[in-house]
DNA sequence: ATATACACGACTAATTTAGTCGTAAATAGT
DNA sequence: ACTATTTACGACTAAATTAGTCGTGTATAT
């Protein structure tokens, strides 16, 4: 439980990755599947919603590649997970709204507690955390 | 991302009912179910598990029931959601130990920081908490 | 031109979660 | 003893999510 998908997954390995190479220099989606044994479609994927994102830079054609355009320090994990998984909170009903049992429900507010801490731990944690 | 189960929300919400009910008194699950529309059968599963592992006691027959068994304050969510998830982890390769790009892998070491810092957050709430 | 690399939507497959059903066993009340 | 009620539990189906693939397009270095 708790889990994080694949895709992030993948992707935080390519950022690590990114973060490891040399100023200047750029990485392909195919160096990075290879090297860690990463399905390339699903990686690039990944990546281009990372470089939407604006936080990898992406260059094309052939010597092109991808960087990373943030300080390590400045992507924290709620941003990183937000942009490869959507929202953020372990029950469904902060985003949908339209939940027919709320009159019932006795747990939203000790939830919403929950969600919080989960959420502060994120946001603390940066991608230079994860690097060192 | 990172959401329960919905049968862990609805053993939440079954939970805390029992919390809140008389000294001595039982709530059955039919009860349960209806008062916060949950669908029967499902909230039934949760709570066997939760008596076989002991946190609610079962008493079979007419005018049965659940009851807490355990005080509220001993019950923590690591606990609870490992009852009924299973091994509470953010990444499969904990527990498989199987994965075949574990020597290419660099995340693991950040990836387990990250585990232990939810898990230590999951440790110390109780069904207290969750209660008031 | 052409080969290389990113962009992206549509699609299929696999896995997980949600929910249902049938049957059994215990027990209180009659 | 019989019946209604309630928990116990495995097998099953349905729905939703996640994982992974494919085809096509665009930019660009050589």
């Amino acid at each position: 439980m708790l889990k994080i998908t694949r895709k992030a997954e993948y992707a935080l390995i390519a950022l690590r990755h990114l973060n490891s190479i040399k100023d200047g220099e750029l990485a392909t989606v195919k160096e990075i599947s290879t090297q860690y044994g990463i399905p390339q479609e699903l990686l690039a994927k990944a990546l281009q919603q990372l470089a939407r994102a604006k936080v990898i830079d992406a260059t094309k054609g052939p010597s092109g590649g991808y960087k990373l355009l943030t300080d390590p320090n400045e992507i924290n994990m709620t941003k990183f997970f937000e942009i490869l998984e959507g929202p953020m909170g372990i029950m469904d009903c902060f985003f949908e709204s339209d939940c027919n049992q709320l009159s019932a429900c006795n747990i939203r507010t000790p939830i919403n507690r929950i969600n919080d801490s989960i959420r502060t731990i994120f946001d603390k944690l940066t991608l230079a955390d994860i690097t060192y």
